[in-house]
RNA sequence: GGGAUCUUAGCUCAGCUGGGAGAGCAUCUGCCUUACAAGCAGAGGGUCAUAGGUUCGAGCCCUAUAGGUCCCACCA
């Protein structure tokens, strides 16, 4: 009936079979039970194009960790699992897919383009989720979710449709970000600024005469790195107080090849020291002259095409990509003697995060998010602590992009995703936001109707995840007990994609925040420091990783040795030392198993229990307390060092080798037993404070140690208990601690051997502590290679000749003779006389060598003479001792 | 331009509210001691970026400087 362990800790052979157990008892499953409070976590919804990399792995140990510990607290936890649409990743991917069977999306039309997409999520979809159960989530795979499935579909539209009412959703006619290859607008948060190398081409437009012909010789100059652009002029701006303008106040200017009489107009957004403190104005293309546009009452003329080529706006240019025109504008303005100069200039481009194609801005009609009011709730229960961000300076980040807040453009012009649910009458125009396509139009009664193309931004739906997944819009029985969430773990690069919405989201639709705290992480960058991709090939897989490591060491690997929301650097020497923890762990239980083996182990007698045994239970319980502690306060990395260092330190190299005397002496069977039992209790929950972080090797271990128990998962978190400790006991092992390791630190540097013993003399003035070397003494004597411990108050009847180790509260003699066989030192310090002679003769004719003295480098020189100095101060050491020692 | 953050042992990093300078890896020296050589025992190695300040006391707080990283905004 006695189970045991391998000899080889063997995580391929243990991790598959242990989660196939766990998902069989379900212990991942949380159903409503009010008898317990609930602890849930709602998993950042990876993309169903996602292979699981470092970040997941990152992100999903934390959430394990701490929904492991709480529910052994006797949470009900529930980790809420899911997988997100995607958007735009995943249509990308499939436009690609498409053009490798030589199929064009435009072609293929939207119905057969969905279908391939869901296509697609049906074989690439569960991919990730297998993946993260290697890992060892335990994540509730009964309440899977999908970003797209019936019920969130329900909660996209509710929303849409009841912020449309609320006039939070309107349409709008506004300055957007347009990618010319995507063909689509994207947010604002999609954008990515990149230093490019470019130009500014300084260009001169004619004032407008009294007569109403252009002037010859009073001309505008100014500088522009988008001469293109120029074809969409309706003004040219000055600032209202620059004096060397204030005469064209009121004035206008030629648009050169155009040839359209635009005004020049006063704005204070123009900044006069820059340039020649002119700007051309183009409210179709620039977000800034879109404003100043509107504040001026300006034209907006579009001059191109969604593909970015100049439309019939552009007057002859039509038809030409943006960059050919630009370049045709320029030689033609040369020809005309209006291009003034050209300078090189580099300059920020924004280009899309997707496919780096360089935006386009353009004026389009897009539905958008209001802003102002939905972000209010958002900031004020951060500022008042309702909601914590761990780290707290990553409130700073959040405040500057909500201080900061622009309308959400929502829509985009893809297929994959949430269509918009607004429907056009064909007969009279008129704009029908309804969850349901209506029958007819509600104007003109019209039966003509077309929904909006479009369809919404992928973090529209991810917004609504917290609650979405939970059952909303029906007030279920899941969603009143388990929202809101108690922490989001999620890496700070997307706190403005993700966690901001969800916050405004929350309470808009909830009226309560989506989770009391936010625990970010940072980026798992290579060892070199560079962000892991794929065009540096870089990228180390978490899946080999555990192949060859084993879960666990993976886990641990992440979350060690690095601060909250601080990147961290992968490296496999690190695995390596996780592996080797684990191992370490496995081989520590593997010896007390096999000393427990044919013994009934029994709660011992509190006489029974030695000092050694209340010093570790002591520890340990002092263990518990603080890693609970940190562990509530989030801090992961800490709580699991500590627990590393006490089993390997303490519990191993201490513990263990304290016991052993005891364990191999079956003389005194009460003692045994009370080793045995502290052994097998202190392994016990070490193993528990373990289990979060280490879920398989833990299980592994203490299912067989315990074979009654079913599983770690559902034992119960170790407790702090004042009666486990120990003050006494504890600083008197420390006492024999520090005796053994002056004893064995003289040893070494004396060089002699262990198997070599010596007794060893203990003096102290001190009662207690030479009560404390008595108690130990044969523990003591093992530690300290000893033949005999002997204790006493003074120093009477130790050699004259011992060596002393001085500790706090006592000093060691250990016999010279005793510690060193005369016959064998004799021969070595012989060894080392010749040996000193040999290089003391070499030294001594280099520098009587008047060649090397002339001609060697004078630090190589000094350098002998350091070395002759040193072999001559060793030689007459050696020679005092041999003299002592052949008395 | 605004903001965050970092600068601690050869390398990578911990060090929470101010009181002991630490870990892993690497290096050196001994040990195949019957749980573990993926191990054990020991050793070396740091003016905690620089300059000031607050304090009985500063790696930690304040100011300035230098260098690195990142985020936001984007100036035509």
């Amino acid at each position: 009936m006695s189970k045991e362990l391998a000899k080889t800790y063997d995580p391929q052979g243990i991790e598959d079979k242990l989660y196939e157990k766990w998902l069989e008892k379900k212990y991942f499953h949380a159903e409503v039970d009010y008898s317990k409070q609930p602890f849930t976590i709602v998993i950042p919804p990876p993309n169903i194009t996602g292979q699981l990399h470092m970040g997941h792995a990152l992100d999903n140990t934390m959430q394990d960790i701490l929904i492991r510990f709480k529910r052994m607290q006797g949470y009900n936890a529930l980790w809420q699992p899911g997988t997100d649409h995607a958007s735009i990743a995943t249509e990308v991917k499939i436009i690609e897919k498409l053009k490798e069977e030589g199929i064009d999306k435009w072609d293929l039309g939207r119905e057969k383009f969905l279908e391939r997409a869901w296509e697609w999520k049906k074989e690439y979809g569960g991919r990730i989720i297998s993946q993260l159960k290697k890992l060892g989530s335990s994540c509730d795979w009964d309440r899977e979710r999908f970003t797209m499935d019936e019920g969130c579909n329900r909660a996209v539209t509710e929303v849409f449709v009841k912020m449309h009412e609320k006039g939070y959703i309107y349409k709008g006619s506004r300055i957007i970000n347009w990618c010319p290859v995507c063909n689509t607008s994207i947010s604002d948060a999609e954008v990515v600024y990149e230093e490019q190398a470019g130009h500014f081409w300084h260009i001169k437009y004619p004032v407008m005469q009294e007569d109403g012909t252009p002037s010859d010789t009073e001309f505008l100059t100014f500088a522009t790195t988008r001469p293109e652009t120029m074809l969409g002029d309706t003004a040219v701006a000055i600032h209202p107080e620059d004096e060397r303008y204030q005469h064209l106040i009121g004035k206008s200017v030629m648009l050169p090849l155009m040839n359209r009489v635009i005004p020049i107009v006063t704005d204070t957004y123009v900044d006069k020291e820059f340039g020649t403190g002119v700007v051309k104005i183009t409210p179709a293309h620039d977000p800034n002259d879109f404003e100043v546009g509107k504040r001026h009452d300006l034209p907006i003329i579009n001059v191109m095409n969604d593909d970015a080529t100049i439309n019939k706006n552009g007057g002859k240019f039509r038809g030409m990509d943006r960059y050919e025109a630009r370049k045709a504008i320029v030689d033609e303005l040369d020809a005309m003697g209006l291009l003034v100069k050209v300078e090189d200039y580099s300059h920020n481009v924004g280009t899309h995060d997707r496919c780096k194609t360089t935006i386009e801005p353009m004026v389009k009609e897009q539905w958008f998010v209001k802003m102002d009011e939905l972000i209010k709730p958002a900031v004020e229960a951060v500022k008042n602590g309702d909601i914590k961000l761990i780290p707290e300076r990553m409130e700073k980040t959040y405040y500057n992009w909500t201080d900061n807040i622009r309308d959400w453009c929502i829509s985009r012009q893809l297929w994959w995703g949430h269509r918009i649910p607004a429907y056009y009458c064909d007969e009279c125009g008129e704009i029908t936001v309804a969850a349901e396509a209506p029958c007819c139009c509600p104007k003109c009664q019209s039966t003509k109707l077309t929904q909006d193309p479009d369809t919404l931004d992928t973090w529209f739906s991810s917004a609504l995840w917290p609650f979405e997944t939970l059952g909303w819009p029906e007030m279920t029985e899941d969603l009143k007990y388990f929202y809101p969430t108690d922490v989001l773990v999620t890496g700070y690069d997307i706190i403005f994609f993700w966690v901001i919405r969800m916050i405004f989201s929350g309470f808009e639709q909830m009226g309560e925040k989506p989770f009391k705290t936010v625990l970010f992480h940072g980026l798992v960058r290579d060892s070199q420091g560079r962000k892991m991709s794929k065009s540096l090939g870089n990228g180390i897989d978490p899946l080999e990783i555990i192949e060859q490591y084993g879960a666990d060491a993976l886990r641990l690997t992440l979350i060690t040795g690095n601060a909250p929301g601080n990147d961290m650097r992968f490296y496999y020497e690190r695995v390596e030392n996780s592996r080797n923890f684990a191992n370490k762990v496995w081989n520590a239980s593997r010896f007390i198993m096999m000393n427990m083996d044919g013994k009934e182990v029994t709660a011992p007698e509190a006489s029974a229990l030695q000092p050694v045994d209340k010093w570790i239970l002591s520890k340990l319980n002092t263990l518990i307390k603080d890693v609970t502690d940190n562990m509530e306060s989030f801090e992961l990395g800490i709580a699991v060092q500590k627990v590393y260092d006490f089993i390997w330190d303490e519990f191993c190299d201490w513990y263990i080798e304290m016991v052993k005397p005891r364990l191999y002496n079956s003389d005194d069977a009460a003692s045994q037993n009370a080793a045995l039992w502290t052994l097998k209790n202190v392994l016990i929950d070490a193993l528990k404070l373990l289990h979060p972080y280490m879920p398989f090797i833990t299980e592994e271990i203490f299912c067989t140690l315990q074979s009654e128990e079913e599983s770690i998962m559902i034992s119960q978190w170790p407790v702090y208990a004042d009666e486990r400790s120990y003050a006494k006991e504890e600083k008197a092992i420390e006492i024999i601690k520090e005796a053994v390791r002056g004893i064995r630190n003289i040893r070494t540097e004396m060089n002699v051997a262990p198997s070599r013993k010596a007794n060893v003399y203990v003096v102290s003035e001190d009662e207690s502590v030479r009560n404390t070397f008595k108690e130990g003494s044969l523990f003591f004597a093992s530690l300290a290679y000893a033949n005999e411990v002997m204790v006493q108050q003074d120093k009477t009847g130790i050699a004259e000749d011992a060596v002393s180790v001085v500790i706090p509260g006592a000093t060691l003699y250990i016999p010279f003779a005793e510690l060193v066989d005369i016959a064998q030192e004799i021969e070595r310090l012989t060894k080392e006389q010749k040996r000193l002679e040999g290089e003391l003769a070499r030294v001594n004719g280099m520098l009587s060598n008047e060649r090397f003295i002339s001609k060697a480098p004078e630090a190589k020189i000094a350098e002998e003479k350091e070395k002759l100095a040193k072999y001559t101060g060793m030689m007459e050491q050696v020679v005092e001792r041999l003299n002592q020692l052949k008395k």
